[in-house]
This record gives structure tokens, C-alpha cells and sequence, in this order.
DNA sequence: AAAAAAC
């Protein structure tokens, strides 16, 4: 069966009717208008319309039909019991400021350069024009705690380790300082090659960073370029790299083009490692020391993001940099606290999928997104909603060709798909706005990896709601995961703070635990052969 | 510790 035909199988029998959700997403929106008019504290956190990243996505015109479709019952609601004015619900929420997270931030390092207030302070900085007013024309309006930090220190020309949340803005704070550094379009006086490198670890994530671009590129000829195999081909016809200004990319990719002598790298003034902590894992690693033993370009700039950076990645990371600043905003390796958590106990992994099922029996908030531990299990479980009735069911994950991962995005960012069931692929970095909640359908295995998954929701000073499934398999390291719901606010249950710590034995035993291929192994009996990695649905429905 | 992701 074709993906599309999955998709269209995925939209028979609904267990919410519409009318249901929009009445939901009311309730949800009005509790936050009334939140931002109680809170004293109120920064100025809305995200003007300007901002949504739907409007750059790929065949993503205009917003998502969920959203539409709700206000304008809201229009009419009002207008049939209470009479007001029809003041559209959207004009409203943007009148209202969304309740911000104040961080505290540290910076460290030498000479620090201070922090900025306003993207006004900018212009101190020789920052051309062109930028601010387009920040202006994108809606950004002002700088979040890590670009008032980091903006300044890498204008400065410092290398820099930066650790923010989750959904605070990291992808500007250190895009808008290369294109700043960069001045102007690649020209000859500017050298032969490419300027600026951003890496990171996911082709989805690497897309979206590239449409980010876009926007601080606005009416200036920048070569910008999202490295594929086909545009790395392109580079290859004579001097077209030379006039290149800014690649984004994965690392095999780059490395792929580094040998085949398709690029070099001598003119890279700014390399960012992007979620760093994974660039910086032992697989990336070898990828990421050949990147930047390529840049030989005297004065390089190395500059690391992310929300997480365990001990060892950070010391990796230290060693790389020169003379660096480290900045942390909030506290590392922690959810954000407007992330709602809550942990739930299963028994074991044939009680996952009816605890779904009566999860989705009540009201929920779409879309959802369902993190699952492998592909033939994302694969299969979005296979069991669509068999229950459950509407507009999504599925994600690298086992997928190129063309199956780009559409389930743009459905994604349309607000096609309600829910989403996808493997760590989609872990880190990936900015669905509308995202409201996050399923662990399959418990997570570090820290970082909980705090990324948990991140696809509550960004930009949003709400969000993140419920994590856990079985007896999963004791070992429950207590681990808990601790992090206590340290961001959520709250845990007695008894789980109460186990003792896991031994080292009881953790290797549960990286022994085999999860089975399918989330519902009795519709399979006899049937796993079949199971083919590169299919969006089980062959057995093909 | 293991899967996933990277080509």
C-alpha cells in the first residue's frame, strides 16, 4: 500500500468529532489569554503570525486548518450566545502576551562581551540594515535570553558554547551574527568558497534551519544552500562553489563532498555544530574532526548549541574551542517548566497500546506527537491507530525514503496530521509551533534524549504537555528520568523517588531488554518475516 | 547500553 493510501485509510472513522477538538483548543486558548492578563510579569513572548514557520514550509500556505476552523467557530459562537463583536479569536491572542520563562544565565570565559536588550543595540554592532529590518519583517521583536547573550559574543568574533532550552531561539542567535559577520552575498573580494557551515544531525532539522535562512535573507542575493546530493553535484560545475555563502548540512553529507573533492572548506570564517552533544557522539565524531581539521581558515569561528551537554560532551567540546565563552541559560540538561510531565505506568509493553487507545478515547489536543524506540515499531504502532479509528494518523522515521520524510513534514507543518508517530529522528530540534503534546510510547534511554523529545512542545513560551508510558522493563532507569520531571516542576509519585538508585548490573540488564518488533504482536502471529524496514505500512495491508 | 541517524 502506498503512503497515500495509508494517509487516506488514516482519515476514515474519527473517535473525536471535530466539533470536540475545536471546543478543546477553545477552552486551551482562553485559559491562556486568561493567564497572560493575571501574570504581572508578563514579557512580551507572543509569536506574531509573521513568525510561523507554516507560511516558509514546503506547500504550506497560510495556517492550519485546525486553528482556522476553531476561531471562526469561536466567531460565531460569540455571535449567536453572547453577542460580542467579531473580533477574530487569532487578532485576539496576538494582543495578548503569552507568560515567559524568566532564565538565569551564566557566561563565563574572558573579556565576556556584555548581553544586548534590544535588537536596536544592534546597530553598535555595525549590523547591516538590512537584517534588523528583516528580524523587524519577520516578527522578531525581541532578543530572548540566549540571543541577547550569544548575538554580542559572536559578533565579537569569540568561539562560544552556548546551553539554552528547548524552543528558546537558539537557530538566530547564531544565524543572525554569520550573517552579519558575512556583510554581504559572496563576492571576490570575500575569497574563493564557502564562508559559514552550519552542522547538524538530522536532514529535517537541517531543512528547517535552511527556510530560518531564508528569512534573515530577504532581498539580498545570499547563496545559501541545504546540502543534498544534488545540490553538492551542482557546487561541482566550474566555480560554483566559490561564490557560495552559507551550507547547511549533515555530517555524512559534507564529508561525502569533502572527499569527492566536490567542496573545501579553507574559507570557512563560522562553523556552528548545531545539537551539539550528538555531533559530539563516538558515530559523529570522526565525521565532525574531519569537518573541522577541513576549515583552515585563520581565523575560524567554532560555535556549539544545544539544550543538553553531558559532562564528556562538554569536555570534548571545550578542548575544540578557542579561548571560548560558555553561556547556560536556565538549568542544564532540564526541561522546560511550562512543559507539563507527567509519567505513567503500563505494566508492560502489550498494555502500551490499550492505554494509547483509551488516551485517545478522551479529548486530547493535536496534533500529538508519539515518540516510539524503533522504526519497525513507529511504523507499526501508527499502523494500530489507523486500525482503531483514530483520524489523520502520521508516520516518520529515516527507514523512509527521502520524498515519504519531506511530505510528512509539510503535512505536519500544515497541521495535517493530528498525530504523529515517530522514532529520535525527530528527537531533537524540530519546531512544530502547534505542538501540544508528547507521548513516550516507548520509555527513553538517557536524559538527553528525554529533555529533547519533551522539547518538540512548550516552545516559545508556550504550553505544553508531555506524558512518558513505563513498564516493569523500565525500573532500572525510572528513578533517573523522575528526578528530571522534580528538577522543571512537574511532580512524580512517591514511591518512584523512593526506589534506590539502580545498580550498574540492572542497568546493563535493561539494555538487554528486546522491546518486540510490533506493538501489537498478536496481529502478526507467525508474520514477522514480512516486516520490511523501508515501508511507511506493514506489507501485510499492501 | 542500544537504537537511530548520517551516505
Amino acid at each position: 500500500m502506498s503512503n497515500e493510501a495509508f494517509r487516506l485509510l488514516s482519515r476514515g472513522g474519527t473517535v473525536f468529532s471535530k466539533s470536540n477538538i475545536d471546543n478543546h483548543l477553545l477552552i486551551k486558548r482562553k485559559e491562556s489569554r486568561q493567564k497572560g492578563q493575571r501574570n504581572a510579569t508578563v514579557l512580551d513572548g507572543q509569536i506574531p503570525s509573521e513568525l510561523d514557520f507554516f507560511k516558509y514550509a514546503q506547500g504550506g500556505q497560510g495556517k492550519r486548518k485546525i486553528v482556522d476552523e476553531s476561531s471562526n467557530s469561536e466567531k460565531k459562537r460569540k455571535v449567536n450566545h453572547e453577542g460580542e463583536d467579531m473580533q477574530d479569536e487569532d487578532e485576539l491572542l496576538a494582543s495578548v502576551a503569552i507568560p515567559e520563562v524568566i532564565h538565569r544565565v551564566s557566561a563565563k570565559g574572558s573579556d565576556v562581551p556584555p548581553h544586548i536588550d534590544s535588537f536596536e543595540a544592534l546597530n553598535t554592532f555595525g549590523v547591516p540594515s538590512r537584517i534588523t529590518a528583516n528580524l523587524k519583517s519577520s516578527g522578531y521583536k525581541t532578543p530572548t535570553s540566549v540571543q541577547s547573550y550569544c548575538i554580542p559574543i559572536l559578533l565579537k568574533s569569540r568561539d562560544l558554547a552556548a546551553i539554552s532550552p528547548t524552543g528558546t531561539g537558539k537557530t538566530l542567535a547564531y544565524l543572525l551574527p554569520i550573517f552579519s559577520k558575512l556583510a554581504a552575498p559572496a563576492s571576490p573580494s570575500s575569497g574563493n568558497g564557502v564562508r559559514a557551515v552550519v552542522v547538524v544531525p538530522t536532514r529535517e532539522l537541517a531543512h528547517q534551519i535552511y527556510n530560518e535562512c531564508l528569512k534573515l535573507a530577504q532581498g539580498r542575493k545570499w547563496k545559501i544552500i541545504l546540502f543534498s546530493k544534488a545540490t553538492a553535484n551542482a557546487l561541482s560545475q566550474n566555480g560554483a562553489a566559490d561564490k557560495v555563502d552559507i551550507i547547511i548540512s549533515t555530517p555524512l553529507r559534507l564529508v561525502a563532498a569533502l572527499q569527492n573533492g566536490v567542496i573545501d572548506l579553507n574559507n570557512v570564517r563560522h562553523l556552528v555544530l548545531d545539537e551539539a552533544d550528538r555531533m559530539l557522539d563516538p558515530e559523529f565524531m570522526p565525521q565532525i574532526q574531519e569537518i573541522v581539521n577541513s576549515c583552515t581558515y585563520s581565523f575560524l569561528q567554532k560555535a556549539f548549541f544545544s539544550a543538553t551537554l553531558p559532562a564528556g560532551a562538554e569536555k570534548l567540546a571545550m578542548e575544540m574551542l578557542n579561548n571560548p565563552v560558555r553561556v547556560v541559560v536556565g538549568v542544564k540538561d532540564t526541561p522546560l517548566p511550562l512543559i507539563s510531565q507527567s509519567l505513567t505506568y503500563v505494566a508492560d509493553d502489550p498494555s502500551k497500546l490499550p492505554s494509547l487507545l483509551s488516551y485517545f478515547a478522551k479529548p486530547y489536543n493535536p496534533p500529538v506527537l508519539i515518540f516510539a524506540s524503533t522504526q519497525t515499531r513507529a511504523t507499526s504502532l501508527a499502523e494500530e491507530l489507523v486500525l482503531n479509528g483514530i483520524a489523520n494518523v502520521d508516520c516518520l522515521h529515516a527507514g523512509l525514503t527521502q520524498k515519504e520524510r519531506e511530505d510528512a513534514v509539510t503535512r505536519m507543518r500544515k497541521g495535517e496530521s493530528w498525530v504523529m508517530v515517530t522514532t529520535e529522528v525527530m528527537a531533537r530540534g524540530m519546531d512544530f509551533k502547534g505542538v501540544r503534546e508528547v507521548i513516550n510510547y516507548d520509555f527513553p534511554t538517557t536524559v538527553q534524549s528525554y529533555v529533547h523529545r519533551i522539547g518538540r512542545t512548550g516552545r516559545a513560551g508556550r504550553e505544553g504537555k508531555a506524558v512518558t508510558f513505563f513498564t516493569d522493563d523500565d525500573a532500572p532507569y525510572l528513578k533517573t528520568i523522575a528526578n528530571v520531571l522534580l528538577q522543571s516542576g512537574s511532580t512524580v509519585p512517591d514511591w518512584i523517588l523512593k526506589l534506590p538508585k539502580p545498580s550498574k548490573l540492572k542497568k546493563r540488564q535493561m539494555g538487554k531488554i528486546k522491546r518486540p518488533d510490533v506493538v501489537n504482536p498478536a496481529r502478526f502471529v507467525g508474520r514477522r518475516d514480512s516486516i520490511k524496514k523501508r515501508s511507511a505500512l506493514h506489507p501485510i495491508y499492501a
